[in-house]
RNA sequence: GACCCCAUCGUCUAGCGGUUAGGACAUCACCCUUUCACGGUGGUAACACGAGUUCGAUUCUCGUUGGGGUCGCCA
């Protein structure tokens, strides 16, 4: 059976890591049974808005390769795919709804605030009970003839249990007494969500709906709608939350990470996808790196996982670690050239500087802290010469980079494997081990204990002529 | 508070009555090595608790505890 699925994000400026998941087994239902996907954008509440929105939900399905099959700036047969632009569509089915019994019209004032105080001065909401629910149909008529404003509020009578099946969470059970009869049609005349959707999602022919488990008790009210109208419920597969920790989900109001975020951070999308696939779903094997077109392949409904998943930054660091290693020499070039831009000025080997890099980043921004050091030549303490394991100090270190020195100054093909075998080979004549003469030249080139690439790797970064005047400066230094 | 949902290493997870409870990240040790990293090898580390069903429960049932969600003219 070929699904059909939609992505129904409301432009409220962002996208978050849960919603951006979402998406994504959307796509993968979609795609791994030649079906098609399409997005949607639900932007029926006029006050959160964001301008600019839909165009970050673009770009990001775009950069991803989430391409959609019918949307807002495509089209497509089930069009128009922005629900501001299908108000009329909503009224229609809205008032057909109160014809089927399904919906009343309600005429009392927003906020009918309707709530206990319980002993401990919680304010705990009781059911609200409709008086409109009661008025003839005529009256009503009247009324909305008459001006007054109103709404469309969903009718529930029915008693005992409504049921129905998701495919992650398997059979739920919920009493319609516990049901509560929500607003369809707003006085504005937007429809809300809860009606929107319904609508939407029947006539854009939509198979599965996704979208989070926190819809799971209102889903009867939904089933109730289809009903109403004689339509078939989609299959639902509503899906736990992505969390920041045990107890909060993963929120922009609490500062965390949206998609837009990790890619500043020097994330690669590709990486970023892999790992949310992973946040919820597993293949059932122990592979964890897949491409998109991968996972289209070997996705299915039934490895969806219930439970809500910690999403954890420091695995998506390895993971875009394996991306970034993976990667060609040129494409990591290409990618890590506007970050050096970011942090170099100086005239410097970059291509080698990448060589070096590449190995060792996890995120693109580990570029900056990993270049410093090339860029400016820090303070340093010249007992960092002292090093036990490389036998040396500071008598060591002056005696070995004047060495070096003099045999640089003649070296004619400056790189890395000619300067690594020309001070191997000197090591080898005056009898020192390699760390001796290398370790020294490190912190002369870095004023850094540790560096990305080895004494000779700097060099070659460094060109020549920097390199010759660093280990002047640091001569310079030790016989001070 | 009512209703719904969830529960395996610190984290993501495999497991669908009998396993030395497996993998990955993280962590620790060692190896490799011009430092760091990469890579390799090995280690530490989990079935929330209590009943029941069963010859046998991580797995099935019930309860407890803990956590989450819903109860908006937000989605």
């Amino acid at each position: 059976m070929k699904a059909r699925t939609r992505f129904a994000p409301s432009p409220t400026g962002y996208m978050h890591i849960g919603n951006l998941r979402t998406a994504l087994y959307e796509y993968l239902i979609a795609k791994s049974s030649g079906g098609s996907f399409l997005l949607r954008i639900e932007d029926t509440d006029q006050k959160r808005y964001v301008q600019g929105a839909t165009d970050i939900i673009y770009s990001t399905l775009k950069t991803v390769g989430m391409n959609w099959d019918e949307g807002p700036d495509i089209g497509g047969a089930y069009g128009p795919y922005v629900q501001s632009e299908r108000k009329s569509i909503y009224a229609e089915y809205a008032h057909k709804l109160v014809e089927l019994g399904g919906a009343h019209y309600c005429f009392c004032a927003q906020k009918e605030e309707a709530e206990n105080n319980d002993d401990d001065n919680n304010v705990i909401p009781i059911k609200f009970q409709d008086p409109c629910k009661q008025m003839p149909l005529n009256e009503a008529r009247a009324k909305i003839a008459a001006g007054q404003p109103y709404v469309i509020r969903q009718t529930i009578n029915k008693k005992g249990k409504s049921h129905f099946h998701d495919e992650v969470y398997g059979d739920i059970e919920i009493d319609y007494d516990d049901l509560d009869e929500g607003v369809l049609l707003k006085t504005d005349g937007f429809p809300t969500y809860n009606f929107a959707n319904v609508i939407d999602d029947h006539l854009m022919a939509i198979t599965h709906v996704v979208r989070g488990n926190e819809y799971i008790s209102s889903t009867p009210k939904y089933n109730l709608i289809y009903e109403a109208f004689g339509w078939t419920p989609p299959v639902y597969v509503h899906v736990p939350p992505v969390m920041k920790d045990a107890q909060h989900k993963l929120s922009k109001r609490n500062g965390d990470a949206s998609f837009q975020d990790l890619t500043a951070k020097g994330y690669l999308p590709e990486a970023i996808l892999n790992y949310i696939a992973l946040l919820g779903w597993n293949p059932g094997d122990d592979q964890e790196i897949f491409s998109l077109s991968e996972l289209e392949k070997i996705f299915s409904i039934s490895r969806l996982n219930k439970s809500p998943a910690i999403f954890d930054i420091i695995k998506l660091t390895w993971m875009n670690g394996c991306y970034i290693r993976s990667l060609t020499a040129d494409e990591f070039h290409k990618i890590a050239l506007p970050w050096y831009n970011k942090c170099i000025t100086r005239k410097l080997n970059l291509e080698n500087l990448s060589k070096v890099l590449q190995p060792r980043v996890e995120t693109f921004a580990d570029i900056i802290p990993q270049t410093d050091f090339l860029e400016k030549m820090p303070e340093y303490d010249i007992s960092l010469y002292e090093n036990k394991k490389m036998k040396t100090d500071t008598d060591v270190a002056k005696q070995t980079l004047k060495l070096t020195i003099q045999l640089l100054s003649d070296v004619k093909d400056w790189n890395n494997e000619n300067l690594f075998a020309a001070l191997k080979e000197l090591a080898a004549i005056h009898e020192l081990k390699n760390g001796q003469i290398l370790y020294p030249l490190r912190i002369a080139l870095s004023g850094k204990e540790t560096t990305a690439g080895g004494a000779t790797e700097i060099a070659s970064i460094l060109g020549k002529e920097e390199t010759i005047f660093r280990i002047k400066e640091a001569l310079k230094k030790l016989e001070a």
